[in-house]
DNA sequence: CTCGATTGTCTAGCGGTGCTAGGATCGAAT
DNA sequence: ATTCGATCCTAGCACCGCTAGACAATCGAG
């Protein structure tokens, strides 16, 4: 049996090196230079390897997407027991959030704007996305205000810093005036 | 010089039919499907037609994104038009602007998704794309309030739409409940 | 210990992509 | 009528995601 095992464990070291590769070179030179191939030379094996863990480099970019949920939603966690009082803690998270997305572009763009053959806002939806929006969900409830359902509220909010991340990321926003935006957003969106 | 005239004016038809029928290409089967041999084949032309009007491929996806946000900035204005009042306004322009990236995502994902070659926030930018963040900026200045900067609250009312537009059409947000978010978010963002 | 079966990996290749070099063709001006 | 320049196309480059089939290593049964 330990050879099984051994041969099993091997694999799924493997499978983690593909993807933290394919992260690590996603930082590096963008998503556009994460081909198979690049790939499978940087870990050392030949491409029909990737294809033995992954269905496709959907897949791929599906995995690293899931990791850097599971580690956002820990930063939001702890950005949000930082903060005292409902207003700082909506103004911790939008800055947590930012923060993650402005280190870890690459990451982003696997969760959010690629298509990594996630499915979102469903019942399936993978653990560490649900988690991810329940980190949020769950230190917004306040800052939602009476009769305002928090879940809409948390869509509000996530939706507003997703487009603040994504624009002025792309260029499309000043990124000199980031802080002054998420100051403005936050004090509006939360009522308390 | 009539032969002259005539040729320059076949040529700026052909540009026109090119940039037009990507955009149709784009909207049937998604931007993936807009290739350049499938381009060139719907024009009736060879492939190296389209780089003697354009440097490449992201070159047509500006002219589509420029195209857009001239349509944009129409409708954007007249929407405000037809709206009493600094609120009524705001709602009206987020009516407007969701709605024209629903109704064409191909051509919004040109505009603010995929590498068109532009630059934005700058001086240099295209005046198309100045002018439909003029569109919002001219009719949001009382709904901003007293004492906020016009140009930081409209940058943050366009970034939030663009979220809401952007995570609902991935399938991130449930397209159900759209247009209550899209309510909250301005009831919460203008302050008249 | 040997030998077939299974597993794992690689080489080679398919059809597609964006883009371009170089030759053919056609029309205008002499 | 003939040159000559602009215009356009054929053919091809390097690269992409992905896969079939050959090959080697390993395992289990006799």
């Amino acid at each position: 049996m330990s050879v099984q095992e051994r041969k099993e464990r091997e694999r799924a070291d493997r499978e983690r090196l593909i993807v933290a590769t394919a992260r690590e070179l996603a930082e590096q030179q963008g998503w556009d230079a994460v081909t198979t191939r690049r790939l499978a030379e940087r870990i050392e094996y030949s491409q029909p390897v990737l294809y033995s863990h992954f269905r496709g480099k959907r897949e791929i970019i599906g995995a690293v997407a899931l990791e850097g949920a599971a580690e956002m939603a820990v930063e939001l966690r702890a950005a949000a027991l930082a903060a005292d009082g409902p207003r700082a803690q909506a103004a911790a998270l939008a800055r947590a959030y930012l923060d993650v997305a402005t280190r870890n572009p690459a990451v982003y763009d696997a969760m959010f704007q690629l298509d990594g053959g996630l499915t979102f806002a469903h019942e399936d939806t993978p653990a560490p996305l649900k988690d991810a929006f329940a980190a949020l969900l769950d230190n917004l409830g306040e800052a939602a205000g009476e009769g305002v359902h928090p879940g809409l509220f948390t869509e509000v909010f996530w939706a507003s810093l997703h487009g603040l991340a994504t624009l002025t990321r792309a260029g499309r926003l000043p990124p000199a005036e980031a802080d002054r935006r998420t100051e403005l957003l936050v004090d509006r969106l939360a009522v308390v």
